[in-house]
DNA sequence: TCGACAGCACTGGTATGGCAGTGCTTGAAT
DNA sequence: ATTCAAGCACTGCCATACCAGTGCTGTCGA
């Protein structure tokens, strides 16, 4: 049985994405690709204006991303993009580490010649690589194969729940500090390891790859303080886009 | 002026739970507690009558349960509480075993007297516990305090939304298969290992720990199979209740 | 007896209107 | 110059109405 590697989740009738989908998948995009920035006021009636739908199902997508981390939500007050959160990037990088490096004992076990076939396929790709944003695609593609050999693919929505923070810290600091090429050297020397059953060492290379995201996260930091939640002091207000001033009570 | 009314006790005001928050805690009470059974039909419109709510508050909650995975929303069907899936639990029990296990570490270097006291006041309530019933929180409240010993307290999020389906087979198999008393002494060995700085001990404690809930599990999914996602076969379609018969054009 | 089929009671999905809460604007009073 | 309170333009929250899709019911014809 071929465990299907993409993420094509129902096998069953393709029903067409639901505006709700649509709305979720629009406005994610438009955080993550850091077109609305931290901060930014997401309101349900312009949103729902500029996506040419009705508010209930930008209202819905909103909530889920809330649920995300992507959004808050402030009760009667308005939802807007939510800023990084350094401890939550952490979090989340500690919760994918634990998770892939647990993942590599039963990927030793079960590696076979067509799943090094299938990796190598990916890694080939990643190596004809040269746009930042070309690769993120198949980072990922990688690190949910990995999962998947391990016989535990659907762990990966947990990574994925995790991941919302730390995706956007890596896309928002785009200029990237570590070249494409050493990333997908460390992917090789997992893969190594692991074909060759050397269980540690691959445990050991994997963490370290990972961590390598916290590092470029400080330097993003440093460079863009304002992506992030600020620390306390005057409590900065996001700030609300112009308003209609208030007319006094003057219907001339 | 008068700052502040007397009684108001937070500095920021509480702010009283949306019906959406009720809906949700409502409707995740009725499947986790067994009320609702896996397979039955969550209608929108009859939650909505039976608590004294919209459709909209309702709705919001259903789709955050079947975010959680505790409810399939089959569009233009119904919404049905979800069958356990052995598969997710075991992938649950997988992810939080990853991130307790990998959480030890820093709670070795972290321990420290106040916090074993803390960590002990909760044992010590565990042992005073009989009903099984009570003790669930309390087993959660130690796990947490581990977690955020370690300093990853904000991680429990990802272990809750893994645990939606294994605190399901955990209630609904209440009869229970292994004695409070041993998962009390497990807790207490992982302590006395972490106490002293037996970070490998403590790992293999924990992890027996956690596992012995998955033997639980299957005793469960042999005493009750009906809870759970039929293999395949005929498609047992859930069955929907009475229906008010379809009169033939008849006015009369 | 049995299969095809029309009708309709349900479903969740979407649109829209009204509501109370919140904080800015504003201008008068200090 | 500063304080303060009223007004109102916004917010998200909730209620309600309508829609298309789905599958059970019950009848009719072979």
């Amino acid at each position: 049985m071929v465990p299907s590697l993409p993420g094509t989740p129902p096998p069953s009738a393709a029903r067409p994405p639901s505006n709700r989908d649509l709305a979720y998948e629009h406005i994610r995009e438009l955080i993550v690709r850091g077109d609305e920035a931290p901060g930014a006021l997401l309101s349900e009636n312009d949103l729902a204006l500029r996506l040419d739908l009705s508010r209930t199902p930008v209202r819905e997508a909103l909530l889920l991303l809330a649920q995300a981390g992507l959004v808050d939500i402030r009760p009667q007050r308005g939802s807007y993009v939510s800023f990084i959160d350094p401890d939550m990037v952490r979090q989340a990088q500690f919760v994918r580490e634990a998770i892939e490096v647990a993942s590599l004992e039963a990927c030793v076990e079960n590696w076979t010649a067509e799943q090094g076939a299938a990796v190598e396929e990916i890694l080939a790709a990643q190596e004809e690589c040269t746009d930042r944003e070309d690769f993120y695609p198949l980072d990922e593609k990688f690190h949910r194969a990995l999962l998947a050999i391990a016989g535990h693919e659907t762990a990966w929505t947990a990574v994925q729940s995790a991941k919302g923070h730390l995706d956007r810290a890596r896309y928002l600091g785009l200029s990237g500090y570590r070249p494409i090429a050493e990333y997908v050297a460390d992917h090789r020397r997992v893969v190594e390891s692991v074909a060759e059953g050397r269980l540690e060492a691959a445990r050991d290379e994997l963490r370290a790859h990972l961590r390598f995201v916290l590092e470029d996260l400080e330097r993003i930091q440093a460079a863009r303080p304002e992506l992030f939640r600020p620390a306390a002091g005057p409590e900065r207000r996001p700030a609300r886009p112009a308003r209609r001033p208030a007319r006094t009570l003057d219907p001339s």
